[in-house]
DNA sequence: GCGACAG
DNA sequence: ATCTTGTCGC
């Protein structure tokens, strides 16, 4: 493991939640869709991209990429060990997407900085920000995630909890996830999750060689 | 100081 | 996230 600095990280996501854009910024409804994550082969970090045509939510292309991943997983700074095996799987679509549907926080980060609102930064592309479980902020009865007298973000039905990455509202980004929400996950990441896993699984049986994926 | 803590 | 098989049920 490499070193990692908390001091120099804090510093970056401050500079990086400033520039998030909290309002719709893209042509809406979007053409299509991309869904990414992140499975691990021992040292290496598997990012996988999906990309879904929005009306009918069918793939349209799937990549991954491999890295090594030298930056352990700390709460609240996940973005610097997932963000770059999942760049480099984003850099091998064939197509650019119209939004990007990210597998962890957004604005809902103590500093307002989760992983989705930082690949958007970086990226500039507009990004919504899905996870299973709570980070921070106090849920109230209707389900309106709140930190520090800010609505923060939406938790949908049981575990799913949702908040801007950078360039939409925190409502566009609701009717979205819910518009590809067929099963408990939507669509977008559930897919990239499941190709993640297939690929890995490929690579374990040796169907596919990790050289072909660096 | 103590508890919480995305994947 | 990862280590791991089958099994119960719609």
């Amino acid at each position: 493991m490499g070193v990692f600095n908390p001091t120099v990280a804090i510093r970056t996501q401050w500079i990086l939640a400033n520039k998030v854009i909290l309002k719709d910024n893209f042509h809406n409804p979007p053409r299509n869709i991309a869904g990414v994550d992140v499975a691990y082969i021992g040292e290496y970090g598997l990012g996988a991209a999906v990309l879904l045509d929005y009306e009918g939510l069918h793939t349209i292309d799937e990549k991954a990429a491999l890295i090594k991943v030298d930056i352990p997983y700390i709460p609240t700074f996940l973005a610097f060990r997932e963000l770059p095996p999942i760049i480099k799987a984003l850099k091998r679509l064939r197509t650019k997407p119209d939004i990007i549907m990210v597998d962890a926080h957004g604005r809902m980060h103590p500093r307002r900085c989760g992983a989705a609102s930082h690949l958007g930064v970086v990226l500039n592309i507009p990004t919504i920000g899905v996870a299973k479980s709570r980070l921070i902020g106090k849920e109230t009865n209707n389900g309106v995630i709140i930190d520090k007298g800010e609505v923060i973000g939406i938790k949908l039905d049981r575990n799913v909890y949702v908040s801007i990455g950078h360039r939409i509202s925190l409502e566009t980004a609701v009717k979205i996830v819910s518009k590809t929400k067929i099963y408990k996950i939507p669509e977008p990441v559930r897919r990239a999750h499941n190709y993640a896993e297939r690929v890995k699984k490929l690579i374990r049986e040796g169907t596919i060689k990790i050289e072909d994926l660096l």
